[in-house]
Parts: structure tokens; C-alpha cells; sequence
RNA sequence: GCCUCUGUAGCUCAGUCGGUAGAGCAGGGGACUGAAAAUCCCCGUGUCGAUGGUUCGAUUCCGUCCGGAGGCA
């Protein structure tokens, strides 16, 4: 009997029915859903984010989802502490807690129990920084960064990316510690959590693709259209204005392009997107993958999920 | 019917003065610690429309055929 918490965890590329097993596998667990979507967090992006309804939440009580404006910022930091706040809750009445979304940085965070730092972003040092990348470009920031933290100097040099190369140097200006450190020290304490992954997505890639494109006609024919103007009239935050679906929808509100360039254009960063997302799961050896097309019927599916779950919450 | 142009990667097209070819887009693989629906790295063999001919050698030149576009009657 060990005294670590159980959780589930349900993965996958957007489009492959996590909402649907999640909702269902809660009602025969007597669970609670906790979602690790950033997008679906902001009120107000329903359809762009498809974001669960009430119907399709069916009575199961979901965490996390429809609870910033979208001018309000959020972070994995954020999330682990929310998630983590909501897994004890929800524990403490006797439930289980099932963590389902696509947001694979958030979820890894979580059930791996990655301790941030107690400083907050430096938004000012982290403008000055990007400043300095725009007019000078990268080189002298990648000479900053070897002289503060040679080993992320090494990791980071080869690819030469901009956003992760400037959080490094301002992370270190603003604590004191490089990255590097704070990296290590971050999983330096044993999660709490026994988690059973479950990871949902197709053998055939065609098959997923097809579903995102008719997902994102779906969409259009609930009033994507009508969302996007209303969002894109609102200010913003860092964050939010990242979704997919808008940004690419306004090229044609705006009378510069045409509607089906920007749906197009739409379609294809969706599927690039779910594409990232595989990538990002593959690398975790411990989910257990439900691929779609391998099933007969969505019963089957369920049932082995089912499984897979007793299997790892009784003998696991 | 005649004339001209055209057929090369999934798509749009370069190119080879004859030595079997390369860009963009699409696509694939990967990275990922406070913006992650973000940010970034790597990856190009394809009967060069078909078939004859010339040639040591043809995707390239010539003939014929098939497909596409345009022009003249």
C-alpha cells in the first residue's frame, strides 16, 4: 500500500475524441476531470478552442476549463499549482482525478511535480531582451548566455531559438540561478502522483488530418466566423492571442484575403499543431496508446481503456 | 484541319549548351522547464508524358503518338 495519489491522465493530438473517452470513462470511474488545455481555460473562446459543453460534459464536474478573460495571462507555473490544488480537492472527496487535454508541456509539469521557481516572469527584462535580439540580433545574446550559463549555451546554440535562448539569460538576470540549475532542481522532489496515461491518436496520420479539417467545417457552421470578431474586437493577452482560430480567420475579416486562404490556412496549422502534439507524447514511454483506427467501434475502445485503468489503479 | 506553346517531386515551377535534376509550398522526423494552440532545428530519387531514332550515353536533340493551353482558318 503505497501512499501515492492515483490521477489519470488522457493525451492526445486535437481531434482524436479526448473530450468524449474522458467524460465517459469519469462517469464509470466516479471521477472528476481536470483540463490541461491552455486555450480552454479563457471564457469566451468556446467554439475556436472546442471547448466541452455542457451537454457534452454530461454531468461530469470539469476543472480549469472557462475561467480567465482573455486579456488575462496564464503559464505552466499557473497551471501545476492549479492542477495540483484541484487533485487534492477533488482526492479529498473520495474521487479520482483524470487529467485530460492536449497541452503536453502542462501535463508533464504536473503529474512529474516540476517545482518553478518562486520568482515570477520579469516582463520588463524579458521586452529589453527581445529588444536587443531585434536590433543586434541573436549572436550577442548567445555570447551573454555562454558566459553566464555555459551548459544551456551548449543546448541552445545548435538551434538557435530565439524565445528560449532570451528565458535563459532572463531568467538567470532576474534570480541569480541559470537555467541549467533551475532545471535540476525542479524535479528533485518524487511526484505524489501514481499516474495511469492513456494516449489517444490514429495509426493512419490521413485519418486524423481528415478529421481536423471536417472539425474545423464543423466549427465554422456553429459560428466560428461570429467568435473570431468578437474575440479579435477584444485586447488580448500574450497568451490568448496565440489560439488557433482566430488569428488565422482575420486576414479575411479584415478584407485582405479570402475566405478560403484563411480556411486553408486554418486547416493547416491545425494539423501542424496536432503534429507537434504527437511529437511531444511519443517521448513518454508510459502512456499507453489507444490508436482509433485499430478499433472496431467506439465501445471497444472505451472498454480497453477501461481496462488499462483497473489494471493500473488495482494492480499497478 | 493547320500553327505555336506546354507536359519534370503531392502542388506551382526552375534546370540540364547531351553525362539520369532542384527551389518554394505541402508533407515527414525531432527539440521543448514560467507565452507551449508558443518557439525552433533537420529532411528532396522523382518511370523528367509515352514510344521510336541519332549518340558511347537522351529528361535534354529529331520523329511519331497521347494529354493540356492558346492562335489561325
Amino acid at each position: 500500500m503505497s501512499n501515492l495519489i492515483d490521477v489519470v491522465s488522457l493525451v492526445g493530438p486535437t481531434a482524436s475524441g479526448k473530450t468524449k473517452l474522458g467524460v465517459d470513462l469519469a462517469k464509470h470511474f466516479n471521477a472528476e476531470i481536470i483540463s490541461a488545455d491552455s486555450m480552454q481555460i479563457y471564457q469566451g473562446m468556446q467554439i475556436a478552442t472546442a471547448k466541452p459543453t455542457a451537454e457534452e460534459m454530461d454531468g461530469v464536474v470539469h476543472h480549469l476549463i472557462d475561467f480567465l478573460p482573455p486579456d488575462g495571462t496564464y503559464s505552466v507555473a499557473k497551471f501545476v499549482e492549479d492542477a495540483s490544488a484541484c487533485i487534492r480537492d477533488i482526492t479529498s472527496r473520495g474521487k479520482l482525478p483524470i487529467i485530460v487535454g492536449g497541452t503536453g508541456l502542462y501535463v508533464d509539469s504536473l503529474l512529474n511535480h516540476v517545482r518553478f521557481n518562486d520568482e515570477v516572469r520579469n516582463e520588463e527584462e524579458s521586452e529589453k531582451l527581445w529588444h536587443v535580439y531585434r536590433e543586434q540580433g541573436l549572436d550577442v545574446l548567445l555570447e551573454e548566455l555562454k558566459r553566464i550559463d555555459p551548459d544551456s549555451f551548449e543546448r541552445l546554440s545548435v538551434e538557435r531559438n530565439p524565445k528560449r535562448i532570451i528565458r535563459a539569460i532572463e531568467f538567470y538576470r532576474t534570480t541569480g540561478v541559470t537555467i541549467t540549475r533551475q532545471i535540476a532542481d525542479s524535479r528533485l522532489e518524487e511526484s505524489p502522483y501514481r499516474a495511469v496515461k492513456l494516449g489517444l491518436n490514429f495509426l493512419d496520420r490521413e485519418k486524423l488530418y481528415d478529421r481536423i479539417n471536417r472539425r474545423v467545417d464543423l466549427m465554422l457552421s456553429l459560428g466560428l466566423e461570429e467568435e473570431a470578431r468578437q474575440v479579435l474586437s477584444r485586447s488580448l493577452s500574450i497568451t490568448s492571442v496565440k489560439a488557433i482560430g482566430y488569428k488565422e480567420l482575420a486576414p479575411y475579416i479584415n478584407g485582405e484575403k479570402t475566405y478560403e486562404e484563411c480556411i486553408e490556412k486554418l486547416k493547416r496549422e491545425t494539423r501542424r499543431y496536432a503534429k507537434r502534439q504527437i511529437t511531444w507524447f511519443k517521448r513518454d514511454k508510459d502512456i499507453n496508446w489507444l490508436y482509433i483506427d485499430e478499433y472496431n467501434s467506439y465501445e471497444e475502445l472505451y472498454n480497453q481503456a477501461v481496462q488499462i485503468i483497473n489494471k493500473g489503479l488495482f494492480y499497478g
